[in-house]
DNA sequence: GCTCGACAGTAGACACTGTCTACGGTGACT
DNA sequence: AGTCACCGTAGACAGTGTCTACTGTCGAGC
């Protein structure tokens, strides 16, 4: 027996491990209650639906991050710098974890597929982040005195995260090392720095180097 | 009979339809069989497997899309403004196509599953928009002599692409409309309008306006 | 100490999916 | 007339998610 963890955490847990593993097309409700050694109705008993379970692997995809989050940034650095670190781990985890980052962002298997049941009340879980990256464009804003043109602090927000989030994707499937020529380079990493360092600065003005 | 036409191209045409009305969920090999009034075998003579279908169905939305391209843009026009008519058409595509949208950019189900097989062909789809978006680029920063700073123009390309497409991501799933506190606007058309500059702005520079 | 009931998990059915294979039927060409 | 390629049908197969009826098992109440 090596199964004291009730039920409901094991399903979860196999799930991450299944879709860090083999990725999201292996989620399937009975293949995860079947590497968790219970049979395929058991799930029910704690999921109502396989959506259910699905969301719930995922909240744990949203908590991972939210560490990450918390221990790439330093809260003493500049804001500047602390908004470059947040989209290095973000961009990070989803290099690393593709699979977890797909799941996440897959709103189609998460939650009530009709337009019933309670809000979607994951989206929420992007929202801390959000309101941490209007403040840090904000103090930034102030701090260095960039001009801060006509465009209100919050659009900003969101086009830098529209962009980090678009460039994860695109990175994430091949894009843009395909666009950018491939060019066998060493290490593929610096160019992702490259990119997240020229978007930053793209939305808050070149930096001060 | 209303069926001159071949069934390989019903077939598509058939998906596309119900793409657009029903998304992308009831996409499903038989029901497209069915919605062609034949049987769920007949679609194995022209496509050898599912996803051989829907990579064709995607690769009329990226034909759709490359049409919208064409009479959006203005040749004569400043490459500016090209830029902002390339990017505008791309947000109101996925804004009018959901559905269609979101299956060109399912890479999980279009093409060889396996890593076997030919390139993926698709992606390529997006290419040529690549290579006029660096161009764009490019000629936008010689014309006007926005610092050209020390970061190469493809990179900057990618960069805007990535902002767009993370843009349209976010958009499409309302979470914009969330984090910007979705003030019951009059119409949400220009807030979206509004974004798109400032991205574009941002990458760019601020406009000569 | 026995019964009762809530709970956890099993097992089978159902409708459905994508793939595969064998089969019929039609039309063109020799 | 015979043949052959092609188009589409129909059934089987393994697999899916959901639903329902059924077993155990354990703790509380009389």
């Amino acid at each position: 027996m090596e199964s004291e963890e009730p039920l409901r955490d094991r399903l979860v847990d196999v799930g991450v491990e299944l879709v860090l593993t083999e990725g999201v097309a292996s989620l399937g409700l009975r293949e995860i209650a079947r590497r968790a050694g219970v049979s395929h109705g058991a799930p029910r008993r704690y999921f109502p639906t396989h959506q259910a379970l699905l969301s719930a692997i995922a909240r744990r995809g949203f908590a991972d991050l939210a560490g990450r989050f918390a221990e790439a940034v330093d809260e003493a650095a500049s804001p500047r710098t602390q908004l470059r670190a947040l989209a290095s781990a973000y961009v990070r985890y989803a290099q690393e974890r593709p699979g977890m980052f797909e799941l996440m962002f897959r709103h189609d298997l998460l939650r009530g597929q009709a337009r019933a049941a309670g809000r979607p009340q994951l989206r929420e879980a992007t929202l801390p982040l959000f309101g941490r990256i209007v403040e840090l464009v904000t103090r930034c804003r102030e701090q260095e005195d960039q001009g801060p043109q006509d465009v209100p602090a919050a659009v900003t927000a969101v086009a830098l995260w529209a962009n980090v989030h678009g460039l994860t994707q695109l990175w994430g499937w091949g894009s843009i090392g395909l666009a950018l020529g491939e060019d066998d380079s060493p290490r593929t990493g610096n160019r992702l720095d490259q990119l997240i360092d020229a978007v930053i600065d793209a939305h808050l003005g070149a930096a001060d180097a």
